[in-house]
DNA sequence: TTACGTGCAAATAATTTGCAGTCCC
DNA sequence: GGGACTGCAAATTATTTGCACGTAA
């Protein structure tokens, strides 16, 4: 059983540079995804491999870096013939996010995103378009950490651009 | 002339800071902050100076910089026997924030954050307490604005520091 | 006077939870 | 087989909206 199809969706056609892969540990894009080697993650994970974790993993890590919401995932899923109840969904991204293989990001806005990237990097947050696009690493920002005050430590830092469609 | 444009610069990190001489008494405080220059801020920024509208100014601007979510302001104006409803409080938030008066501060969680620091600036956050704090400017972490992908310009640049308390 | 504001309650939106039934190990 | 997992619906939270009534200008 291939889910080839149309999958995903919504990201915008790149607006700068894809593959952001300066990450290193996502196979890759159009040959597949290994459909063992996924068991075998969630399992060390103390994931059970359940057909809706199975499928969950597949859109978000089968291709290049996402930032997904519940809701879209959901849509997905229905698209891809693999459906999951919403709570499954939140349940699976949430499971993924105490594992390690998903992040949340914050942005404006009620929802949450979460983004398949984990590694240190920022992003761009189109407002009108409610669009999230990884900083190409080579781009970075911060110069150098805040100190944090006494008795506290960083955990991380996370940089937020937004942007607007130039006007003319 | 601007009306007391220099409060909303500000720094206090004072979390529950100062004793809050003027706040209590709303009507006449000459010491902090003048009544009349609030209707008069009021106006011009085409808010007609309600009662309700009038209050919340002062809770907000009151004492130096603040990171409200609408219920805090809520309940604030309950015990200050200024109450509003939240409905109002709502309207009233984002008014403020339409105008330039208040800014929005994107941070985890499904609470809206309000700041009456509307200067450039960076925050710190503390997860486990749900608490913001503003990064003095001499810390600012920032080095330069990332260059905005074709067709598309910057906005503003949030960053957001993660901290935790630190263990021992 | 009268358009702008306010309060309340009902409506949304996003996410969570309770629990009976399912499925993986 | 038993506990982890799922789905559904109801519950929560945060915020918005509709609308009758109030009030600043």
């Amino acid at each position: 059983m291939r889910f080839k199809g149309n999958m995903l969706q919504m990201q915008q056609p790149s607006i700068e540079g894809n593959p952001t892969q300066a990450n290193t540990k996502m196979h890759s894009v159009s040959s597949g995804y290994p459909w063992r080697d996924v068991r075998t993650k969630l399992r060390k994970m103390g994931l059970r491999s359940t057909r809706q974790r199975l499928a969950l993993d597949f859109m978000l890590f089968g291709k290049g870096d996402r930032h997904v919401t519940a809701e879209m995932l959901y849509e997905e899923a229905v698209k891809a013939k693999m459906p999951a109840s919403l709570a499954t969904i939140y349940n699976t991204l949430h499971q993924f996010t105490d594992v390690g293989l998903l992040r949340q990001v914050a942005v404006d806005g009620s929802k949450t995103y979460f983004d398949t990237n984990v590694s240190q990097h920022h992003h761009f947050f189109i407002e009108s378009e409610n669009d999230l696009v990884d900083i190409p690493h080579s781009e970075v920002a911060v110069g150098r950490t805040p100190t944090a005050p006494e008795g506290y430590e960083v955990v991380r830092v996370d940089v937020v651009v937004r942007l607007r469609r130039k006007s003319r």
